[in-house]
DNA sequence: TCCAGTCTCTTGAACCTTCAATGAAAATGC
DNA sequence: GCATTTTCATTGAAGGTTCAAGAGACTGGA
């Protein structure tokens, strides 16, 4: 029988602990500067940045759960949240009944439009400021890579 | 007024969107394999994983909760409960009246004992099966700068 | 010694996410 | 066509996390 165990040696659990760290934090941090410029969690800003790059600023509800990196159920009750603020606005699909599309609204626009830039830095000062252009090109395969596997698995 | 806001640029892009992919969805990934497996979360499997690597396996409240990459807070209501199901007990800390002392019990070593080789082995499929030696050094020591940038902001 | 300030931890409320159940519409198979 | 299955989205309940408040214990300076 060989279903012994292949434990973490020293170097690899001297890479798996700090990545635990970064995933465990970086939503966290993440989520305390946005609440604190905007008011908004940082899964809300992602669904309306999203939103604002699609053609019509208008998506599909499963479509940009998937982009979004959340479950359909917790979208619907984020979009909930949203439409109620005014920020988005949800229509059915004339193509398909099932469906819903979820719009950016003008004000969810100016939302985006007056914490882009606030995001944008703490984002900076988090990474793109530590790393050079070749590791951030790494950085992102890497991630590409992991997530990949999560998404098989 | 050099206020201009420094837009991350396509491939700076091609590095954050997937990075986000990571962030939002390993926990996720480790929570269901942990969960279906034990019963446990992945933070909570955490809790009592570094508490089996701490002398005596005991430690205290804060420490632990630094360690797990946890609040205080949240590590207070995991322990209510994983000391209810009688994973780990709480005791009076002798040398200092405001520190609780958090320690393991047989059943939490039991349970890790059964956990452990398919959290490795999930944590396995998901990282290190993907890259080679060199590659998860490289992970470990980036993600390591970012936790080091966050804890610092 | 005393007291203001700080540190450690817990608690309850508010909020968010997950999970399972549901309903409606479209696709599939016979 | 019709029944079955699958897809899309919402909902309510259960459970977990965060936040702010508070209790108790230590510390250092007056």
């Amino acid at each position: 029988m060989s279903d012994a165990v292949q434990w973490l040696d020293d170097e690899e659990m001297a890479a798996w602990l700090p990545l635990i760290g970064l995933v465990m934090r970086l939503p966290g941090a993440l989520d305390h500067s946005l609440r604190r410029d905007v008011g908004l969690s940082h899964f809300e800003y992602g669904v309306l940045a999203v939103l604002e790059q699609a053609e019509d600023q208008t998506m599909r509800m499963s479509d940009l759960a998937y982009l979004c990196n959340g479950s359909l159920s917790r979208l619907s009750h984020v979009a909930r949240r949203l439409e109620g603020d005014g920020l988005l606005v949800r229509s059915a699909c004339p193509t398909d009944g099932r469906s819903t599309l979820a719009g950016l609204t003008d004000g969810g626009r100016e939302l985006l439009r007056n914490a882009a830039p606030g995001h944008v830095q703490t984002v900076r000062s988090l990474i793109f400021d530590e790393f050079s252009r070749e590791e951030v090109r790494l950085l992102g395969q890497m991630a590409r890579r992991i997530v990949a596997r999560i998404q098989a698995a």
